[in-house]
DNA sequence: GTACGTGCAAAGAATTTGCAGATAA
DNA sequence: TTATCTGCAAATTCTTTGCACGTAC
């Protein structure tokens, strides 16, 4: 379930001393739900902050990662995308326009153990691929054409 | 299920021209069922084929996975790595190590429908992080000492 | 004033591209 | 011979690192 935390209340949570850089991205997560990359961020929030730096965006994101407080997807095969939602959900790719979109969960038939073959669970992800809506009605159309 | 296909029967299967190059990097992946990456598999074959280059690696292992021979991975933050089998199975990624185990699919409660939300699903993966049997020794083992 | 945060520039790593020579149908 | 394949070198992209300056407690 997503809070209405504001950015402030979850770095606060994370420990993560709130500078502005840091706010703004967070901020930036929590109103864009559309899994942006670090490119997406920077890019977004560069020309309200002229001197903010890709490094810090990568810094950033990485504390809010370790703190909890964003989840990173290595879904896509070039660059890792960023999640405020850190609540169990399914993700999409689509294979056309690249973008990804969140999903329910679907729940298993049995409950995951802990621990498999030996290995220690501690983590659970669920993704799929294919063609998302938007694109399917651009093929659609191209056919009629 | 595992096939006791050749590589070359693969290859003829995926209408990939069988190449000196292609039956190795196939029968690399068939013969290494833990999920090397493009380096492993260069650097595992260039000894004896020294003429090899890395893009010829990328070249194939590309045809493969378009031709549905084998399956990339994208779990690991860095770099892709690669996986003949192409039946439904689960991954497992040691936070520790970075090594990539198979793992039995786990069963959902419903079926998975082909659409949802509009989307159409042609893909599904899942995937687990934590720490593996082999860290988890040497983790128990340290704190013996 | 000391620790922490930021951002530039450079380095590093993974992958792709362009192209010329080699190979195979 | 003609299309395909290979592999070098260079380019591109994503990410990390080193470091000096700035900011905050």
């Amino acid at each position: 379930m997503i809070t209405n935390m504001t950015a402030r209340k979850i770095l606060d949570k994370a420990d993560i001393r709130p500078s502005v850089q840091r706010l703004a991205v967070m901020n930036y997560l929590i109103e864009h739900r559309n899994h942006p990359t670090v490119d997406d961020i920077f890019s977004s929030l560069s020309p309200s902050m002229p001197t903010l730096s890709k490094t810090t965006v990568y810094n950033t994101l990485r504390l809010l990662v370790d703190g909890g407080a964003a989840q990173m997807l290595t879904i896509q095969e070039h660059n890792s995308c960023f999640d405020a939602d850190t609540t169990p959900h399914a993700h999409f790719l689509c294979k056309q326009c690249g973008r990804v979109f969140d999903m329910n969960f679907f729940d298993f038939k049995d409950r995951i153990p802990d621990e498999v073959e030996g290995h220690s669970i501690e983590e659970t992800y669920q993704f799929f691929k294919g063609t998302c809506r938007y694109c399917k009605n651009k093929m659609n159309k191209q056919f009629k054409d």
